[in-house]
DNA sequence: ATGAAAGCGCTAACAC
DNA sequence: GTGTTAGCGCTTTCAT
């Protein structure tokens, strides 16, 4: 149906070879052959067909991006940004979501080598250091967006997570709460380790000793989760003046219990998420979060990943590993107790 | 670097048509070369080159999917419907954002055509009815999801939304509501026509004649958007006391410019929006709103889509166009002036 | 400056 | 049952 190049050539009266040194500008075509050949391209609507383009080339212009689920406003963030860049250097995305189960993670990788991809930006790992690392030895362009492999020999972007939770916690503090619990999600991930981190280093530094039952570990950083560690918290005879939470997804899972406990935020309980999603700011009570910049992430984790590749083009095998971590900042609105004009 | 099926054959000591034979179990292959040809794969860890497979087959097994935006929690949730049967019919996705321009549609089909997807999804039409039809006609498979392009020759899928309208302006009027205010998204989406056929039907039905001021369409459908129609309609000298929104980003705005207002949600006013977004259950007052489901639309897009991909296979130009229509329901929170336990 | 030919990895007749 | 061959649409030496 779609004309090919043979089309072109045999309309423009050259052969294949010239029409593709005329497309690619790799070689000198004469004015005049140059006319003919735009000429039959326009006539017959010929547009190049990729795959086969990839074949020859071993470049598919395609590029993997697996997050945990699509429904967080967190990853939609992320490949808003990653499409974005993506888009703008001519590359398309090839989508999947594990929805946290490693099993499919391997299987995801799989089909995107399958479809011969340039790279993989995983905004989500169940793998571990080494599996990474052994993909990228395998020639696969990888980078960790928003995850932190430390011994994954890969180039990573991330926000620096031990800051931005000592920002929220401190924040809290500076609202004189001494009862702050941390919920966390899966503590195999390194981002919510340092996290956790963040919020014991900043109450040493405050000399607050945190009752054990306000350390709280999920498995899964849905709004359910949230809610149900809420509960839990909540019920508590040593309840939390305050929490933070690991994922905005998580508080606002709290404040769904809040809601059921007829507890007001900030009042009964100030409440400080991470990621700051734009959510944030029509939540029951607008979430004070730190901003991990989920759109930034995307868009870095691809102008690296992109980098890579192109640059792997002609200086193959650059090993030079890049780790680009972010400031992050807190972005402030009301559940933790601030009024507005009167940001403490 | 990877193996291929040649490798796989001069390993297995036998011809790659015979391990392709073996591979797609379209011929007999005796048991015993069956066993030397599975060693050898195992051996070399081959996995057939998609790209390669494609340019033979014209197959891709790969399906574009182009939404406006994948910030708008509604496609975020369309999106993880369509990866899931995607992934499991033994697709994947091809996603791109058109954020609401027209050109970047076009681009972004034909980068989608030049890549051989196998059919493509919108959930974003810009596009005119013919030109998709004329995508359709030129061999493309489309299916619409969530658009409707009443003179489209595609499939498509979509929710009742003269219906769904109508639930939700039916049921702030058994609230008592008399002074209903409509904000919708671009007229020029089929859809929002629709809903507010159904605003105006239930009104008259209820023998209310709307002031023109209630009416407000919008061209855009972010949070912002609606905050900005919200500040306009609470500030009309006739305010309404309730406001029926064409989607729950724009319901969403519209609490916000109640915050700012210092307006309560539902005693000030009353909000149902349409879509039914996970979020609303924590947005600022739960949000009632028409479920329009957006992940199972996703679902039945790609099923429709695939269905047909494959069916073409077999069956080449089969005409039947179908239009799949969902049944919307009401969910009941309270930013309609419902109490828990007492809904009417 | 242009063309002929081989090759990318796979499938599909058609022989044997 | 299995192998030979040609071909999918493109790029790329290597000649000319």
């Amino acid at each position: 149906m779609a004309a090919t190049i043979t089309d072109v050539a045999k309309v423009a009266g050259v052969s294949k070879a010239t029409v593709s040194k005329f497309l690619n500008g790799t070689h000198y075509v004469s004015q005049e052959t140059r006319e003919r050949i735009a000429a039959a391209i326009s006539e017959l609507d010929y547009a190049p067909n990729r795959v086969a383009q990839g074949l020859s080339l071993k470049r598919s212009h395609t590029i993997g991006l697996v997050v945990a689920n699509i429904g967080n406003p967190f990853y939609a963030e992320l490949i808003r940004g990653a499409e974005e860049v993506a888009a703008s250097r001519g590359y398309t995305l090839l989508l999947a979501s594990t929805d946290g189960e490693p099993k499919r993670e391997s299987t995801i990788v799989n089909a995107m080598r399958q479809r011969q991809v340039d790279g993989i930006a995983f905004a989500s790992v169940r793998l571990a250091d080494r599996e990474v690392t052994a993909l990228a030895k395998d020639g696969v362009k990888v980078v960790l967006a928003s995850r932190n492999l430390p011994d994954a020999e890969v180039d990573m972007v991330l926000v620096d997570s031990v800051k931005g939770a000592k920002l929220a916690v401190k924040h809290l503090i500076r609202h004189g709460h001494k009862a702050i619990a941390y919920v966390s999600g899966p503590l195999s991930i390194a981002q919510f380790q340092d996290r956790l981190k963040g919020w014991r280093d900043a109450l040493r530094e405050a000399d607050i000793h945190p009752s054990a039952e306000h350390e709280l570990s999920l498995d899964r950083m849905d709004v359910e989760a949230g809610y149900q560690a809420g509960l839990q918290l909540l019920g508590l005879k040593e309840r939390p003046t305050a929490i933070f939470t690991a994922t905005d997804n998580l508080a606002f899972g709290i404040m769904k219990a809040c809601d059921e406990l007829n507890l007001t935020i900030p009042d009964d309980l100030a409440l400080v998420g991470f990621d700051a999603v734009p959510f944030g700011e029509v939540s029951r009570s607008p979430l004070t979060s730190v901003d991990g910049s989920g759109l930034i992430m995307g868009q870095r984790a691809l102008q690296l990943l992109i980098d890579r590749i192109e640059r792997d083009q002609r200086a193959p095998s650059d090993n030079r590993q890049v780790r680009m971590v972010l400031q992050p900042t807190l972005c402030i609105r009301r559940s933790c107790g601030c009024q507005p004009g009167t940001e403490i």
